[in-house]
RNA sequence: GGGCCCUUCGUCUAUCGGUUAGGACGUCAGGUUUUCAACCUGAAAAGAGGGGUUCGACUCCCCUAGGGCCUGCCA
């Protein structure tokens, strides 16, 4: 049987790093086992939802090289949430209640004050047909709730082990709202029977859900799938995401020059047994996924580690795959070039600082004048090759005598204006005589 | 208030009762580069605190401290 999972965002804003992951996860565990992922779109709050929200995920997602199998909208099937709770409603598992926000609010203060747990106490239920009638008199309309049987549900998470909800310590959910509407938790359980869904993988924000929803799923007659929770996402110095990280979209990361699988390394890796190691394709780390290396304590999203597994994606990035992107920057200077100055990326456009360097303009780095125009005097003439930064570095040592650092930090000081940088004798020709002479001579060039 | 989960080198983590407590990043040292960066090799470096259980505990139980999630007419 193959596997069939789904990442259901609501297009209610872009996606972000948290966002990803459950994505990642869903993904990864799919392609490990030939799978399938359907991309459902929770557009169920259709105020909240936008049509461009949803081409921004659907876009973040391609950025990302996430491909889909099957597309739904959650909007489009209202028809079906509509006869699942006349379904549910005919068991008696759906009951409309009367009370207001401020009224359920005011509840959950009082229990909370007295030291009991902020359940609701099933006030509706009570209600007889009379009082029913007479809120609607009064114009008010009804929210349902869907009535929990007070039992303990067990699964066995394939991230957590064996799970045990008490429902009997859970408020009664409410499922439709008083508009109308549906809330996320019934067309969830109704799509991921009808679509078929074999495994929920999502964060373990949802555990006490799974166990409300799992009583859905019975009341429905629906397969039940299995259910995986992985821990949530904390930023680096240990305490909730900040909203800067936890905010952090997809667009953000394209538009700061991150690369694709430097993202996905980094999430897929962090929060699991693994080293957090860059890796060039979703397929290898997909190979390597596995619900056991997960751990259970939170995984940390680290801006600085990020760098560091896109630096080491870059520095593995050949010339064919570099190239389009490096001719979106202004920046394909060849493929001599970019394998000079690859090793020393931590984010692609940091690749601009090197082509000014080939290209100028730049301030040179003099800080002794007689020793760099007497260098500049002993450039050899004409076009440049690998041999011959060696050639002047040899002409330069025999004139000056200086040799080692002293001889070389100056030379890349003024030719550079940087103090490190990739491998001179690979720069050397790039630069050329005419600019080398120029910033030997102490001009910008 | 209640429920669930977590706490091991500086950092992220492995260990599912008996290990020289393993790896990765960082750090330090060496190599390579006639310089730096990049790269390669090596080293130092750990079980929150307190009680139990056990021949033996990082591992199981309890308490304390510290963190995360849930407890919505959000998802």
């Amino acid at each position: 049987m193959t596997i069939r999972l789904r990442f259901a965002p609501s297009p209610t804003g872009r996606i972000h790093v948290g966002n990803v992951r459950t994505a990642l996860m869903n993904w990864l565990f799919a392609l490990s086992e030939g799978g399938q992922v359907l991309l459902r779109i929770d557009d169920t709050d259709t105020a909240r939802s936008t049509k461009a929200f949803e081409q921004s995920i659907v876009d973040d997602l391609a950025w990302l090289g996430l491909n889909w199998s099957e597309r739904a909208n959650q909007s489009h099937r209202f028809d079906v949430y509509e006869k699942a709770a006349e379904k549910l409603k005919a068991a008696g598992l759906l009951y409309p209640c009367y009370e207001t926000e401020d009224e359920l609010d005011r509840k959950r203060k009082i229990a909370q004050a007295t030291g009991k747990p902020p359940v609701y106490d099933r006030a509706a239920l009570k209600l007889s047909g009379a009082e029913r009638t007479q809120f609607e008199a009064e114009g008010r309309k009804p929210h349902w709730r869907f009535k929990l049987s007070g039992a303990r549900k067990d699964w066995v998470d394939l991230v957590r082990g064996a799970q045990s909800i008490d429902t009997a310590s859970l408020s009664d959910p409410v499922l439709i709202r008083e508009d109308g509407a549906f809330l996320y938790t019934l067309p969830s359980v109704v799509d991921d029977v009808d679509f078929k869904i074999t495994h929920i993988v999502r964060g373990e924000d949802h555990v006490t859900n799974s166990g409300v929803q799992i009583e859905i799923f019975e009341a429905l007659g629906g397969a039940l799938p299995a259910f995986g929770h992985f821990p949530l996402l904390v930023g680096a110095d240990g305490g909730a995401l900040s909203k800067r990280i936890g905010s952090l979209g997809v667009g953000e990361l394209a538009e700061e020059g991150y690369e694709p699988m430097a993202v996905l390394s980094h999430l897929a890796k962090i929060g699991t047994s693994d080293p957090v190691e860059a890796r060039l394709t979703i397929e290898q780390l997909a190979e390597e996924f596995s619900f056991e290396k997960i751990g259970r304590a939170p995984a940390r999203f680290d801006p600085e580690e990020l760098k560091r597994v896109n630096a080491a994606v870059l520095h593995q990035l050949d010339y064919a795959a570099a190239k389009p992107r490096l001719a979106e920057l202004g920046a394909d200077k060849g493929e001599a070039f970019w394998n000079a100055v690859r090793a020393n990326l931590v984010l692609l456009p940091d690749v601009s600082a090197y082509v000014r360097i080939v290209e100028g303009p730049i301030e040179p780095i003099i800080t002794d004048p007689a020793f760099a125009s007497a260098a500049a005097s002993l450039l050899p003439s004409g076009a440049y090759d690998a041999a011959s930064w060696g050639a002047f570095t040899n002409a330069v040592k025999e004139k000056t005598g200086a040799k080692g650092r002293a001889l070389f930090m100056p030379l890349r000081q003024a030719l550079t204006g940087m103090d490190h940088g990739p491998e001179m004798a690979a720069l050397f020709p790039l630069i050329g005589e005419a600019r080398s002479r120029k910033r030997l001579m102490g001009e910008a060039g």
